[in-house]
This record gives C-alpha cells, sequence and structure tokens, in this order.
DNA sequence: GGATTATGTTAGCAGTGTCAACATTAAATT
DNA sequence: AATTTAATGTTGACACTGCTAACATAATCC
C-alpha cells in the first residue's frame, strides 16, 4: 500500500468535521460518518481524538478562533461606543450565520473548558475583545470592565439564541414566519443597531 | 399478567424524563433507559411518543410551564420597573437552577416548535408574561413592546448561557471558579440586579 | 359477545462510541 | 545502517441507541 499512512489526517478530520459540523449539526456528527467521509477506517480517527469530546473541542476551537476575528477591531487608544456596538453586530451576524457550530461552541457539548487548554484560550480571546474594547472606552476598575464584558457578551448571545427562537415561539408580526432564520434575523439586526446602541449606552454608564 | 396495561404510562414516562433529564442531561436521555427505568419493555414507549424528538418535546413543555410559571406576576394594571427586573431575576434563576432542562427547552433538540403546538402553547406563554408585564408599564404600540421583550428576553436568556461558561472562559477574580455554577451564579445575581436595573432603564426608554 | 382499537412485549435492523488486537510505516537509538 | 520503538493505520467486537415489524393482551364499542 503507498499511503497507508495519511500524513495530515488530524488536520483533515478537523476542517471536514467543521465542515460537517455546519452543515448537519453536531448532533448529527458522528465519528464513524466522519471517517467516513475522510475515507479512512472507522476508527482511524481515535488515533487523533480520544473521545467524541475532543472532536467536539477541536471544532469548537476552530469556531473561536474565527469568531474572534470576525469581531476584532483593530485600534489604538480609543474606542467609541459605534465600535463596540459594530463588535455586537459582528458577533450576532456570526452566531446567526454559523449557527450550528455557535449551539456547539456555546452548549454544553464540551462539558469542561479546562480539560482543553487551546480550547479555552481561543475562547478566552473572544471575550478578550470585549475586555479590550471596553478598557480603551472608559477608564473602570477591572472588576467593572468585567461586569460590562459579561452584561454586553450576554446580550449578544440571547439575541442570537432568541432571534432564532422568537419567530417560532412569540408569533410576532414583525418577523415574515416564512422566511428562514437568516432573513429574520438580518431584518431585525437592520433595526436592533438602535436597541444595542441603548442596550451599549445602558452598559456603559455603569 | 395482572397490570399488562400500566394505565397511566404516559404521564408516569414524562416525570421519568423530566428528572432523568435535569438529573443527567437531554443527551444522555434514551427512550431504552426511560422504559428500562419506568419498569416497561424497550419499545413500550413508542406507543406514546412516536420519535425522540417527541419525547424531547413533552419534557421540554414541562419546562415551559414551570418556567411560565415562576416568572408570572400578578398585576392588575400598572407594572412597576422593579418587577420586570425581578422577573428578570427569576427567569435567571430558573434557567441555572434546571440549566439542563433549560438546554433542552432553548436549544435546538426540538427543531421546530410548529410541529408540537402544545409546547409552542407553553413557551408562548413564557413570551406573554414579558409581553404583558411591559405592555401594563408603558403604552407602547405593539411592534416597540415586542423588541422590548425580544430584548430583554435576550439578555435573561444570555446571562443564563455566559453565566454557566464565564468562570470557565473569562477566568475573572469575581468568581470563584471552585464553587459550581450555582454559587457563582447566585453571586453574581445579587449584584446583578443593578446591572439588570440598568439595561432594563435602557430598554424601557425606547 | 365479537370486532376493533389501544397498549403492551419480543425480535431484529442499522448506526453509534469505544476498545482490543493486529499491521504497517515513520522516527529514534544504537 | 540495522534495530528497536513509537506513531498511525486496519479489522473485529461489544454494548448501547433509535426505530420498526410481528405478535399478545386488555379495554372499548357496536
Amino acid at each position: 500500500m503507498k499511503n497507508y499512512h495519511h500524513g495530515n489526517l488530524k488536520e483533515e478530520l478537523i476542517s471536514c468535521a467543521c465542515a460537517m459540523c455546519e452543515r448537519d449539526g453536531y448532533t448529527k456528527l458522528s465519528i464513524r460518518s466522519l471517517a467516513k467521509e475522510s475515507n479512512v477506517s472507522q476508527t482511524a480517527p481515535y488515533r487523533h481524538f480520544k473521545t467524541k469530546e475532543d472532536l467536539y473541542a477541536a471544532v469548537s476551537r476552530r469556531g473561536f478562533n474565527k469568531l474572534s476575528k470576525a469581531i476584532h477591531v483593530d485600534v489604538d487608544k480609543k474606542v467609541t461606543k459605534k465600535q463596540i456596538v459594530d463588535m455586537a453586530i459582528k458577533y450576532i451576524e456570526f452566531g446567526l450565520k454559523n449557527a450550528n457550530t455557535y449551539d456547539l461552541m456555546l452548549g454544553t457539548a464540551v462539558g469542561n473548558f479546562n480539560n482543553y487548554p487551546e480550547l479555552l484560550e481561543s475562547a478566552n480571546s473572544v471575550y478578550d475583545n470585549f475586555r479590550s474594547n471596553f478598557s480603551k472606552l472608559a477608564n473602570d476598575t477591572d472588576e467593572v470592565i468585567a461586569f460590562k464584558c459579561i452584561t454586553l457578551w450576554s446580550m449578544v448571545h440571547g439575541l442570537v439564541g432568541i432571534l432564532r427562537k422568537v419567530q417560532v415561539i412569540a408569533n410576532e408580526p414583525l418577523i415574515n414566519p416564512d422566511d428562514g432564520p437568516m432573513p429574520s434575523a438580518l431584518f431585525i439586526a437592520g433595526n436592533l443597531e438602535d436597541h444595542l446602541d441603548k442596550v451599549v449606552s445602558g452598559i456603559i454608564k455603569n
């Protein structure tokens, strides 16, 4: 046999898993189907991921890295309120455009991030975007900044979850139920900027 | 055999499933383990739930009913801002105290609530608490009320999710990582009232 | 009371996570 | 360079899962 050893299987597995996760949702992602889609034997992935949670962690990490890049704002000293609102919108857009992956990232499939230092690092880098921006907005103590971060992060995280549910649950006329989640989300996102602006105003007055 | 027919199996299955769901998480809840725990054959539950999603929907519905009761405020005409903040705190407490069930309710395990009219009704009743309170707080149009509801719901939903992640991700000193999620949540919840107050203030100024 | 329906059981399929045993290649050591 | 060792692949197997079909029993309806 020529390529008994693949050479770059781990990378290929992760890429493939990321694609499958976003395509079908992480619950449909199985190690066996991943192996099949990658043209290796059923148990080959176990050489690189001891458990399914390990695989989840790897996919999740990619997601956090992507999210971190998506919301990053490159600024030197001062940050304006508008830039924070922009970051919030970028975050929400990521969550809606990568809904399946986002579910994995912020869900409970990976129980404890402490078991996956690299994942923890990537998730931290998302948080650092929040902290960095808020610290450049005003001269607050670390504790106040942390509270602001948690509050805004909760807001945008909640919006990602609720915007996907609300058209089903609330049955409100402001969202067209015939549309998929994306159109309605974009619709709201357009008007949401004002709301986020008000919310952020409330937060930074702390 | 005496009791070949159980008589009240569906109810018992749902109760048992709710307990198992909250105890082990909905991902660990299997129809077969549920059957075993209920002392019936493996496939007996299928007489009452055609698919696993049907079972999820039943458990989720119980959760929404419980949540709806938990956040309900009985008022006649006027609602104060404090009462809205109270409702928000009650919501967050529910989400943290029933974390596993909450994951099921607000997650994607039940894909489309429209397939489960009773579940939809129960979820709607939660939303109605928000709407009812906001409509008694100010004289807004339906559209404005809807936006306020979505904003606040997102806030509290997000907090439920983030408060459980943040002690791991953010590594902030304000939360003791040795504590379980409940103590840290309660700690934050104590100080959170002020923050929620400000957020609600921002929302109702719309 | 007999037919129909509801509700239970047993047997079995395909798919899953995971492990053990084995095969082959790459890397490290002497 | 040869040999040992480690890394990485395969096959086979076990227990568990969702789900269906075929059958058994009990409750209900005419």
